[in-house]
DNA sequence: ATCTTAATTTAGAATTAGTCTAAAGTTATG
DNA sequence: CATAACTTTAGACTAATTCTAAATTAAGAT
């Protein structure tokens, strides 16, 4: 998905948040950030037991946790389903779930209007939306 | 919460849904349409085990999975949880989760109000929200 | 009521997703 | 280089949930 962004530029991005750009970080983050679309801790394990094979499920979560930590990733829970899914779009957005793929498609907030009459005292700062349907 | 129903009026709630009111069947209904609010499977088991301790933990999972496969009961399930939390409220609904008590609040629908330019293609059938914030 | 079958519950094993531990490997620094 | 700090790893562990197979209970038919 976007544009794949080279290792130096990988390397830049972790170093800037605080976080060594170790080569199984690289690999990890460039698969997230470039490849994959919403995958799952197992997702990444997978293909990087494929593609990089010197990481170990433990260093998968760590490096995702990491990710999340310093704001590269943001963390998608659903309904729909028992796992983390990581998501590289850290800008504010809502999502759609696809019923027909199972798959997770970003929706630009600027195409979504939320108009809230929240209760007295409830003070908002985060909205999560997701749209389920399907894409034909 | 929400005013308690009799055990008669669970009773023909399970009946006319198709399910068999036993008595474990009741109580968990008593307890999660009554009493809780968005519990989880956890909360519902820990209930039993000092309220009506003849319920094992597979009669309080199949009983939930059940009241969701009928329509009873909603699943839902946020970011900051990996529990599956169960709605009463099937009713179309959006939530508040209040960051202090870790509680989800529901959100009356009338009161939000949501315009989505989806893309061309998408067919939505439902729409999940959650405000984050604090209740004070 | 008794027999027979189907539905339900149960304890505990199994599975899944994720975390933790402690040792080994790597990187940064003086 | 030496040493300390950081990172990775295999595998043990935990938490949430599901599965299994036996025991209990309820329902239906004589
Ligand atoms: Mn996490
Ligand atoms: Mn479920
Ligand atoms: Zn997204
Ligand atoms: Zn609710």
């Amino acid at each position: 998905m976007r544009s794949c962004l080279t290792s130096e530029e990988i390397k830049t991005r972790l170093s800037l948040a605080g976080v060594n750009p170790t080569a199984q970080r690289i690999a990890i983050c460039r698969f997230v950030l470039c490849d994959a679309d919403h995958p799952t801790a197992d997702d990444v394990k997978t293909w990087a037991d494929k593609n990089f094979p010197m990481v170990s499920r433990a260093t998968v979560y760590n490096t995702l946790n990491t990710l999340v930590q310093v704001k590269i990733l943001k963390e998608v829970r659903v309904s729909h389903s028992n796992k983390v899914m990581y998501d590289s779009n850290t800008e504010h957005h809502y999502h759609f779930f696809d019923e027909t793929s199972g798959k997770l498609i970003d929706i630009d907030p600027d195409r979504v209007e939320v108009k809230a009459d929240l209760p007295k005292g409830f003070k908002m700062h985060e909205m999560e939306i997701v749209f389920k349907g399907k894409v034909k």
